[in-house]
Formats: structure tokens, sequence, C-alpha cells
RNA sequence: GCCCCCAUCGUCUAGCGGCCCAGGACGGAGCCCUCUCAAGGCUCAAACAGGGGUUCGAGUCCCCUUGGGGGCACCA
């Protein structure tokens, strides 16, 4: 049996998001399931559009995902290269090979005849479709012009009668009227080949056994069929995805429709959720299941995705983003990584804002933030009073529920009374009396807690707040207790 | 306009003719736990788009309607 290949063939023309992601996961999961190769292979045949970095952004971003290529433009491989604008030679080559078979023609009409001819074609309620002129031109006299260097492109020559059937794995057979398809230009006047005519012969010489890739491809789908039997070669697999739609359901998603239809901190592109504090981990799950379905345990590693994924299991209907599961997966993810792991990742987020953190206080602090992180800087808010020399409280929150300054005032002076003649502020040797003082005063727990969360954080909410003391130490807690009295007794 | 694709809770989905008065997950509601916020546990509400067939039997097969999406470039 032939060895699986898989490709994913991005244009370095935008940036690398969600859709590109989950591409690049089932062709990696289906490679890796069946013991294929997983191929990256940029398709820059345009050149107008062509954006500087977008390569680097790609190959970083499957980095970054876990999902790296076997082969590419970057890790090499036996079928390179992995760049169609350094393949160029063979295009055109091939090209010519189909034009001797007849199956395609060269074409001298400029864009602006044919722009003229398609306005026409609209005013008159026709569909747009290349007009033929130069369809039937003489072979020889076609060759001269060629040779006189005058400007041509080559286009396909679609038969004008009959249907293409093409098969697509998750669909079945799909049949299109060979009129309904049209002249399409395989070669470009600068010498490039469009993608029709470069993807076919790349996924040909690179062995590529399954095309999964969009269902944007679905309507120009019998085309590359037609291109592949027209040189005799064999057809991959078809697997053409679902297509992934804004939040609303209401259209494709891209980066202006999310923006549209959720709220700040949401984003299309993987690097930018690599930003916003996301782990591939729960990038990866939530990107999977869209468009993939498992009965239970939804919660899955890339190796468990690895085991359970099926590739004709996959659905073929739209799917509708929707970041609230982003941020589902994400927390169930963090809460899964050791303390090591979440403290080196949280770590940098500390670094960035300024603080200088221990790694063994991170330590001690990491499992008391874990389970309230829903992305990596979450860590920010929740923990990075550890690392400040002082605390600013706000006046008002150090004021209970019920009571007034002065009573709170003599909350917190008590607590630093009993806190004061403990040799040290460990959780075990702080909550019996600090409970046994609440029995007694008559106030509630919530209350003589929250003023000293305040009192010692300087923030409503926080960690636990007898394990925080532990961390922040004997010292500093005293002295955050003194401070909040006075700001008490002067309100 | 033409061509193509799709159709189960608000969303992602399980279901491949009887196991389904439809299961899971997110989100929502409630309760429990609780020093805040989370996490966790329990419970609830929530769907087979409509109409025709086929069949002893249809969410599952076929057709139509409707709705949604995509494509119609010397872009990918």
């Amino acid at each position: 049996m032939k060895s699986i290949r898989v490709r994913m063939a991005p244009s370095p023309t935008g940036r690398f998001h969600l859709g590109s992601a989950r591409t690049a996961l089932y062709n990696y999961l289906f490679a890796k399931k069946t013991g294929g190769k997983f191929i990256l292979r940029i398709e820059d045949t345009d050149q107008k559009r062509y954006v500087p970095g977008a390569e680097e952004e790609i190959v970083q971003s499957l980095e970054w995902l876990g999902i790296p290529p076997d082969e590419s433009p970057v890790h090499g491989g036996g079928y390179g290269p992995y760049r169609q604008t350094e393949r160029r030679d063979i295009y055109s080559k091939y090209s010519w090979e189909l034009v001797e078979k007849d199956s395609a023609f060269p074409c001298f009409c400029t864009p602006e005849r044919l722009d003229a001819v398609r306005k026409e074609q609209l005013a008159r309620k026709e569909n747009p479709r290349y007009d033929g002129t130069c369809r039937n031109l003489n072979p020889v006299e076609a060759r001269r012009r060629v040779d006189a260097d005058e400007k041509y492109v080559i286009r396909f020559k679609m038969p004008k009668e009959g249907s293409t059937t093409a098969v697509d794995l998750l669909r079945g057979p799909i049949t299109i009227e060979n009129t309904a398809l049209d002249d399409f230009v395989l070669l470009k006047s600068d010498g490039l080949p469009t993608y029709h005519m470069a993807a076919m012969i790349d996924d040909h010489l690179m062995e590529i056994t399954h095309v999964i890739r969009g269902s944007e491809w679905l309507s120009t789908f019998a085309l590359h069929a037609n291109i592949i039997r027209a040189f005799g070669w064999e057809e991959p697999t078809w697997v053409h995805l679902s297509l992934f739609l804004r939040p609303s359901g209401k259209g494709k998603m891209s980066k202006r429709a999310v923006a549209e239809d959720s709220k700040d901190g949401r984003s299309i592109f993987i690097r930018d959720l690599k930003e916003l504090g996301y782990t591939p981990e729960g990038v990866l799950n939530w990107v999977v299941l869209m468009g993939w379905g498992v009965a239970e345990d939804d919660v899955m590693t890339l190796d468990q995705m690895v085991e359970r994924f099926n590739i004709d299991s996959l659905t073929p209907s739209p799917a509708a983003v929707n970041f609230q599961k982003l941020d589902h997966f994400n927390g169930t993810h963090i809460r899964l990584l050791t303390n090591e792991d979440l403290s080196a990742r949280i770590k940098p987020y500390f670094t960035k804002a300024g603080l200088e953190v221990q790694n063994e206080t991170l330590l001690k602090i990491t499992p008391l933030i874990r389970e309230r992180l829903v992305t990596l800087d979450d860590c920010l808010a929740f923990a990075s009073f550890f690392f400040q020399e002082t605390v600013k409280p706000n006046p008002e929150d150090l004021i209970a529920k019920g009571l007034d300054a002065k009573q709170s005032a003599e909350i917190v002076r008590k607590a630093y009374e009993i806190l004061s003649r403990l040799p040290e502020l460990t959780h075990a040797v702080t909550e019996p009396p600090m409970r046994a003082y609440v029995e007694g005063s008559g106030f509630n727990a919530g209350q003589v807690f929250g003023i000293l969360r305040v009192a010692v954080t300087g923030q409503k909410v926080s960690p636990p707040l007898f394990e925080s003391m532990e961390i922040i130490g004997r010292e500093i807690v005293l002295e955050r207790l003194k401070k909040a009295v006075e700001i008490l007794e002067k309100m």
C-alpha cells in the first residue's frame, strides 16, 4: 500500500488563522494516525498580494501549536523545493505538455478586453466566462506569436459537452456540467501558474495521496479533477472541510466579522491567541471539535486526538466559531498542566509587566491560582500583589458590607494583634486563631476575611487569604495590616 | 442571476433504519461547597426546519420547499 502523504498549502498573502490551523491539524492528525507524512508547501505564486513575514508566521504558528510539518521550506525533505516560486520552470513545462495534448491553449487576449467582455455578459445577465477567442487558434500560428514574444497565458480547454464527476470523501460524488466550467487560466502572463495548475502539479509531484482543504475549493473541484485527468495522473482522495462561520453564524468568519460579533480579547489569528494567553493545548482542543465530533470525553491531548481521529467522520456542514468554548478548553487545559509547567508558562507575563519573580515563590503561588485562570495572562490579575513592594487598597473596599470604618479598623487591629503574636504565618497556624476570633466577634467570616483580603492583597478578588499570607510572609503582612488601619482611621 | 455545498438544543456535535419520549460539551438557570473569585459536585430548561414519499418501523434513505453557506479573476 502506498504511504500516506498530505499537505497544507497556504499562500503567504495573509495571516495564519483558525481556519488554517484546523486544516493543518486535520492534515497532521491524519498523517500521524496513518504513519504518513505531513507537508507544508508555500503557494506564493501571487506576487501582487505577497506579504513579507507571512511565511514565518505560518511556520511559527505550526510550531507553537505543536503540529510541525515533516517536510517544508524550512524543514527540508525529498520533494522540494517547497516554495512554488522556486519551482516556476516546472509549471511552464507541464502547461505546454497540456497544450501538446490539446487540453490547453495559449491565449493572447488582453485583460482589458476580457474585462469588457465580462461587463457585457453581465449586462446581458449572462454568466461571465471566457468567450473562446483564442481557443481554436491555429497551433502553428499560436506558437509563432508566442515565439514573437507576444504576451500570453495558457488556458485549460474545458470540454464543451458532458459533465465532470469527482468524489469528495465526505460528500460523495459531485457532478458539474462542463458548460458551467470555464476555460480557466493555468499559466499567467508573468510565467507563474495559478493555484489550479500549481497545486495539481505539485500534489502529483509530491505524491500527495489525500487533499484535505477548505470547502471554498468545492466549486473548482471539477476543474482540478479535469486537469489531473488531462495529464493522465492518479487522482488523490479529496476531502473538503467545512467552513468556519462568524460567531453569529451569519457569514464567513473573518477578522472583521469576529470583531463585530465578540468582545475584545478575541482574535482569529493564532499568533494573537498566543499573545492573549491561550495555550496550544486549548486552541487545538477547541479547533479540532469544530468540524469533528466525539461522543463523550471531549477534553483531549494531541496524542488522544491522533488516537481517536478518523478522517471520514469529519462534518461537511459549516461551523460558527464560539470563543466562550475556547475559554473553557483553555482553562481546562491550564488545570491539567503540572505546577512546574504552568509556572514556567506564566512567568513571562510577570516579567513583561516589570515584576521580578523568584521561581521558588512562583511555584508556591501557582497551585493557588491555577483553577482561576482562563488565559495565562490572568495570572497578573490574581498574583501581581505577591511581587509588589506595597499594595494600594481602595479605602472603600476596606470597609466590609454592613460595617463602618470604625468597626473595620477594629477588625484589622485585632487581626494584627493575633497575627503579630505568631512566630510565622503559615496557613496551619494562622487559620485556627482567626477562626476563633471570628466566632467570638459577632462579625461573620465573610466580613472579617474580606477586609483582611483587601488589606493584605490590595484587591477584592484574590487567591485564598491564609495561603496568600503564608507566601507573602509575616513581615509584609503585618506591615500591610498596619497601613490598612491607618487608612481606616483617617476615614 | 447562475453553479455547488449544507441542514439535530442558542453554539459545537453524537446518531450511519428499531438500542432515541434523541446522548455529550459550551453557554444559561438553580442548588450544594465556600473567606472573595474560581474550580468542583448535583439538578433543570433547551433540538431532529417544513411537506411529501420508501419501509412493519425514519433524526437516520429518496424527492420537493424553505433556510443558511460558498463560488463565479492572469487571487488563493
